[in-house]
DNA sequence: TCGCGCTATGTTAACGCTAACAGGTCAGAA
DNA sequence: TTCTGACCTGTTAGCGTTAACATAGCGCGA
């Protein structure tokens, strides 16, 4: 791999039979040099793989994947990689896979079921040997492709639901009544809440369904709302937390559905001289690493994603080994709430 | 594509045979009706397509790209995704490559050569359409493999040194150097440097050389310096800020080699009542969007980033249309400075 | 009436590789 | 010696699709 290939002339792609040639024995005893399979002595093996660095051939994976139909590569298919939960998760997929033959191909659908369906179309009709797909939601058309697709499926980051063959993920409802559970238990009584104007995303759907669902019980509910879309989710908290706060003066915690608007309420009300987490408790929702450098921890729930990654590529990996083992694997993982500093302890009012 | 599928028997992957048989037509004209290729009656044309949809069929790109010999990737070969600068650089990426029929296929190095090797060689095996490659240093194998393969390749980021064949970003040094001089226009003399641990971050390290080589002309050069690596970037800045500060602490100016680290400095100096930008200066680099909701804007440069991924898939796309035209084309973008809340302009000392 | 040219479809031969099997050689055991 | 089996290498036949060419049917002008 150091080597420089002499390139003579750039015309034809070189094939199996160039190397063959080259070094003087069959395309077959070539392939199996390259792909380190089977016997081969020595001394062809080293002659072969010197005429294959001398001319810089580069095997054909699309030929070899047809004649041996196995193809290496595992389709990801995510809404967006523009805030960091789900470069978080390939990290985790990736981390796994790199020990394997295996090779995460992105997909992005930017929420859109439409979209979807096409990248998920697009992808399967390079055969992978695995889907890893976020949500448990897809259009119809979309599940009935997962489902006769006969490869290893996991829909991540969700368990609310029903899975077409493995999942791995949180619960966002549970997460949901969870932090609910714990702003109350804080003895907070007036509760905002900012999210995105996302009617697709499932997700944060059901976290605000499970949130509401305990508020409920307590005989309470959201005193005020407030969404956003598109911008700097930095400044629109600021821009949100200002107006729900103007709106409604009397909230006395403020739940975000991700950090990065939770951030910009914090510092909003650093800025203006609120009491956090006295006057105004504050939560938000993923533990991204990187606000740890804010002034204030903000209080919120770790979503598991590298973790979630790992697992779904672990499921992937083990049944691109052993076929016939396992199936329908259902992975749950349980969010940890972190309280920070913005979500007081039990104490009482 | 809204119409389910029915799988009968889901066992043997279905074929263009399949369909041919499930419509009495041959799988010729299958193929053809799929692809939209060719003269089809309209009511072959019905017949083919509602025998496919109700067989569930996914056509088999893999044995069609070897038919072909052509396919329809894009090869994107980056360092990493876990900071804000790649996944927007895929964004100006697929808003042009959505318009046609080319689709990225993402590749991760984590910024080392061994690794972009591996990728840039796992990726030629699929023969794609192009090579969109980060940085304009590649080990000698990497290179060659470049050269030899026939197809574009558009090496993005950066344009300080030659090219392959396309290029496409800003100059790193000269965007140093533009920083530097705006420094001290603005009246600063002892400026610290803090940035990230990475000797294989040659656009960092570009900008730095630029940054110094300015200074240099102006007598002065780096007061201090301070490296990070890893962990989060926000708290790596207030860390590596307070560390300099107290080591030297009569530096007026600080700049940084990201936004990430240099809105940690920002929140330390406003924390510790360190007045911004009379006694210190500070600038970062890259104009990450989310970082408006800062209590100030740090003064930075924007890398261009969503405009060179977009250039850069309009080569791919104009080539990938009309093979023989262009080459070697050289775009360098203009980086701007905006000198936000944390640089002041032209003040006398 | 012939045959030209059009449209709609079919036939054949790759594309570059690998699975499966078929030798061919050579050492040591019978 | 002959046989056995380990080791190495080669041959053959696809994998599922598409390019290129072949053909069938049909309307129409001369």
């Amino acid at each position: 791999m150091t080597q420089v290939p002499i390139q003579p002339l750039p015309k034809r792609p070189l094939t199996l039979r160039d190397v063959s040639e080259a070094s003087g024995v069959s395309e077959m005893t070539v392939s199996r040099v390259l792909r380190n399979r089977g016997d081969v002595s020595d001394a062809t093996r080293e002659k072969v793989l010197t005429a294959a660095r001398e001319l810089g051939y580069v095997p054909n994976k699309i030929a070899g994947s047809l004649a041996s139909s196995r193809v290496n590569l595992v389709a990801v298919i995510i809404p967006s990689l523009s805030n960091m939960v789900f470069p978080e998760v390939m990290t985790g997929i990736s981390e796994i896979l790199d020990d394997t033959e295996l090779q995460p191909v992105v997909g992005v659908t930017h929420y859109k079921p439409e979209r979807e369906e096409a990248v998920l179309y697009e992808m399967l009709s390079w055969r992978p040997s695995g889907v890893i797909i976020a949500g448990l939601e897809h259009t119809d058309a979309a599940k009935a492709m997962l489902g006769a697709a006969g490869i290893p499926i996991v829909e991540i980051m969700d368990t609310d639901g029903s899975a077409i063959d493995a999942a791995v993920g949180i619960s966002h409802r549970r997460a949901g009544r969870k932090m609910a559970k714990a702003i109350l238990d804080a003895g907070y009584k007036k509760i905002g809440f900012l999210g995105t104007k996302m009617p697709l995303d499932h997700r944060a759907r059901k976290r605000f369904e499970g949130f509401t669902e305990t508020l409920a019980k307590a005989g309470l509910e959201v005193a005020d709302q407030e969404f956003y879309s598109g911008g700097s989710a930095l400044a629109k908290g600021r821009e949100m937390t200002e107006t729900i706060l103007a709106r409604t003066p009397d909230l006395d915690f403020l739940y975000y559905s991700n950090d990065m608007i939770g951030a910009g309420g914090l510092l909003h009300c650093l800025d203006k001289g609120i009491d956090v987490p006295g006057e105004v408790g504050l939560a938000g929702f993923n533990g991204i690493e990187f606000l740890d450098g804010l002034p204030r921890q903000l209080a919120t729930m770790d979503a598991c994603r590298v973790e979630i990654g790992r697992e779904a590529a672990r499921i992937i990996a083990s049944r691109a080994e052993s076929p016939e083992t396992g199936g329908k694997e259902l992975i749950s993982l349980e969010p940890s709430l972190d309280f920070g500093d913005t979500l007081k302890r039990l104490k009482k009012l």
